[in-house]
RNA sequence: UGGGGAUUCGCCAAGUGGUAAGGCACUAGCUUUUGGUGCUAGCAUUCAUAGGUUCGAAUCCUAUAUCCCCAUCCA
């Protein structure tokens, strides 16, 4: 984990390091308003996670401040999701409402300060007095109220003497900032709401905005970690907290991309909305992505969080492939689940030469597998095989049964079918069939050479079970909404069959139908009288996917077209500008459009040209170095000058530094403001150009990586780069490197 | 259209001036009494595009393109 840990973790660790917190606390703040999916898991894993990696801790709040949408069957969900995930949330749930009071003298604070103000507009004049994205608002006549009215109001709104939308609380801010949730945010409004924990104490409710950042800074956060839809709302996290004044290793945001997958929907609302038309059975129905589903289904968590471990955290919206997800519950399953014989799609068949009964013992786990157990598997004349495991006329490189090429019964004997029975339609009914008593599993003697072995039952003793066969959802790779939905997400097989060891010994709750998939009695449905299995995943299937692949027509690849668009023109001043630096100073066009385009640039440019003759490199580290800088700060913020940028080219030009000195250099006065002859006194970081100091140190190299002499020679020029950069690395970047590449070209020749 | 983010293989994702990690998917071969598993090998002369700086650029500079978010009294 010390290496490529995802950008979160690289931040707490600064912020560790620095002493900007001693601890780290994170929290999980889901609205109680839905059931957890797996974008929540994401959320868990890393906020849970990063608080178990530096040793620091993790709260479960639920964020209720909206008292119409909320409630605690949801709460309950939540706390189930976590728990089964297997993270701790220490004590207590912690719940938004329990700081209303706390939050409501914050409220007051900033009244008093000013800084906040009832406005009485209604609620489509507050959008209309927002503007737009390209127009700013404007402010509210009531934003003129003194403190005292404003304080009086704010009491009278908490002690419900106003109807709902009648009047709210905002943040003083400013109407027309380019953040639109600037302008004048509402901090509270009035809700004559029964509160699912509060009751009906209250009848304003704080906003997101105005609770989330408080209730984080109460808690001790150091990190408060969301999803990208938030950043605009970190300048009113950090806007409340600098107005109050709460300083002290307070928290801060940071938004990462939240997670979506392939064939599924994530929105809470298209969630509620199969919920509600009942095209799932429920919150839980093993198709949803929610965790309540996919437990329903037979995921376990490990296989869950070892997900949200290999998707990683980055800041890129990302749409991640559903067989990531099959992937890791596959991967779980195959270490820790006995293998069992079930069949769904029976056909019989009658083995002629066999008389009586026997019970084979065979083992709950294949050979790579180390765990132990076995069980007793009855065999006898009438035995069950899946249908698709006959084929009468086969295709090429078909490995099962067929009139013509024996099979082995998994665990038991060989077979050949001897004679097809059809019923008046044409379709197989029955195969009649020989087995060969010298090829029993383990003690095969026959010599019989078969390409595979199938799972089977025993008719007399197999077990009717019903197998819930599930498949992805929606048919769409990026769903919309119900339209999208695949009408063979669900196929109920009421008559499998399966071997009686798993209902009477009950080895496990989740299996492996061996060559089928991976399989779990559903915990709600399953009884004794009537077994109920949900699929959880299919094996790979390299089969299917070869018979398939031949069938369906590769989709045509379209490759994006880049379209460029056309820079602005300039203007004459610049035009002329332009044409005096390629014609008179000789710079190319690009960097003289550059410099031209600026007037920043080109003003700091005008000055250093006036101190030393040296148009060309004064405009190549003015147009790339300096540029960086004038980007974010004034000319007069710079912790540098002018004369100190031709002090530094000078040194290029004469030979004393090389550049990549140079730009160490360079963001040393960035920082300290110290002279570059200073720095370049100080640290000794005069070029080295003579061959017979740097040639001992590219011997050195040379012979420190022998692997990568070898690869050169064998014609990767491009290591011809990681020797230079060794060798530079060794000089502490002073040797000069048009000599250095010179030297390590002859010498690997 | 103003502001804020993003862009590295089919899908995720490291990398922050010196050899383009890793996982999934895919393709071969070996192993296998699961067409499973395991093992081995192959999968980016190139990092959205075009220029520039540099001995050297995914990384620095400039411009352009594309996608996402923001105008709920939701969170």
């Amino acid at each position: 984990m010390s290496k490529n840990k995802d950008f979160l973790r690289t931040i707490v660790e600064e912020d560790l390091k620095s002493g900007k917190y001693k601890e780290v606390v994170t929290r999980f703040p889901p609205e109680p308003n839905g059931f957890p999916h797996i974008g929540h898991a994401k959320s868990i894993c890393i906020n849970f996670g990063i608080a178990d990696d530096y040793q620091g801790h993790c709260n479960l709040r639920m964020d209720d401040t909206n008292p119409t949408t909320e409630d605690t069957q949801y709460v309950e969900a939540l706390k189930d999701a976590v728990e089964w995930l297997g993270f701790d949330w220490g004590e207590n749930v912690k719940f938004t409402s329990d700081y209303f009071p706390k939050l409501y003298d914050y409220a007051v604070e900033l009244i008093k300060m000013g800084e906040a103000y009832v406005d009485s507009l209604s609620e489509d004049e507050i959008r209309e007095y927002r503007g737009t994205v390209t127009q700013a608002g404007k402010r509210s006549k009531y934003a003129d109220r003194s403190v005292e009215e404003n304080l009086d109001l704010f009491q009278r709104m908490k002690k419900g003497e106003f109807k709902d939308g009648e009047h709210v609380l905002r943040a003083k801010i400013d109407m027309s900032a380019a953040n639109m949730k600037m302008r004048d945010p509402l901090l509270y409004r009035i809700r004559h709401a029964h509160h699912f924990r509060a009751g009906d104490e209250w009848a304003i409710y704080p906003m997101y905005d105005f609770a989330h950042c408080l209730s984080d800074y109460i808690e001790g956060v150091s990190h408060s970690i969301c999803t990208l839809e938030f950043e605009n709302n970190r300048d009113i996290y950090d806007w409340v907290l600098d107005t109050l004044g709460l300083k002290s290793a307070r928290p801060h945001q940071h938004e990462f991309a939240r997670l979506g997958i392939n064939y599924t929907v994530m929105s809470k609302r298209k969630l509620l909305e199969l919920v509600n038309s009942e095209k799932v059975s429920g919150w839980d129905d093993p198709r949803m992505p929610t965790i309540a589903g996919y437990r329903r289904r037979g995921y376990t968590p490990e296989s869950i969080i070892n997900f949200c471990d290999q998707i990683g955290v980055a800041k890129a919206n990302s749409m991640v492939d559903v067989a990531q997800l099959e992937f890791c519950i596959r991967d779980d399953l195959n270490t820790k689940v006995p293998r069992v014989l079930a069949v769904l799609d029976p056909l019989k068949v009658t083995i002629q030469n066999y008389e009586g009964t026997e019970e084979i013992d065979a083992p709950y786990y294949p050979h790579d597998v180390p765990k132990e157990g076995s069980r007793k598997i009855p065999f006898s004349r009438e035995i069950y095989i899946e249908r698709d495991d006959f084929i009468e006329n086969p295709p090429k490189d078909y490995f099962r049964l067929t009139p013509d090429q024996a099979v082995r019964l998994r665990h038991g004997y060989i077979i050949t079918c001897k004679e097809v029975i059809k019923d008046p339609d044409g379709n197989i009914a029955e195969i009649k069939a020989e087995y060969h008593p010298d090829s029993k599993s383990g003690h095969d003697t026959s010599g019989i050479k078969v390409k595979s072995a199938i799972q089977w039952v025993s008719a007399k003793e197999a077990k009717t079970v019903e197998v819930r066969l599930y498949d992805r959802l929606f048919k769409d790779e990026a769903p919309e909404g119900l339209e999208d939905i695949n009408p063979d997400s669900l196929r109920v097989i009421k008559n499998a069959l399966i071997e009686p060891a798993v209902i009477t010994e009950k080895p496990d709750e989740r299996f492996q139908f061996e060559r089928l998939g991976y399989f779990y009695a559903d915990p709600l449905d399953y009884t004794d009288e009537k077994p109920v299995f949900n699929k959880i995943v299919g094996l790979k299937d390299s089969w299917a996917k070869k018979t398939k692949s031949t069938q369906s027509v590769p989709k045509p690849q379209v490759k994006k077209v880049q379209v460029d668009g056309e820079e602005a023109s300039m203007d004459e001043v610049q035009q002329a500008l332009f044409d005096m630096y390629t014609s008179e100073l000789k710079l190319n066009a690009e960097v003289a459009n550059i410099l031209a385009r600026d007037e920043h640039l080109s003003s700091f440019y005008k000055e250093t040209l006036s101190l030393l003759n040296s148009p060309v490199s004064l405009a190549n580290i003015v147009v790339n170095e300096v540029a960086r800088e004038l980007k974010e700060k004034q000319v007069d913020e710079l912790n540098f000058s002018a004369a100190q940028i031709a002090e530094l080219v000078k040194m290029i030009d004469d030979g004393t530094i090389s550049s990549k000195i140079a730009k160490q250099i360079f963001e040393e006065m960035v920082q300290t403001g110290a002279n570059p002859t200073q720095i370049v006194e100080d640290k000794g970081l005069v070029q080295i150009s003579e061959p017979s100091k740097i040639s001992p140190i590219i011997d050195e190299v040379i012979a420190k990586n022998p692997d990568n002499v070898a690869k050169f020679k064998a014609g990767n020029t491009k290591l011809l780069g990681f020797f230079v950069g060794q060798v530079l690395k060794t000089t502490g970047g002073k040797a000069n490197p048009k000599v250095v590449n010179e030297l390590v070209a002859e010498k690997l020749k």
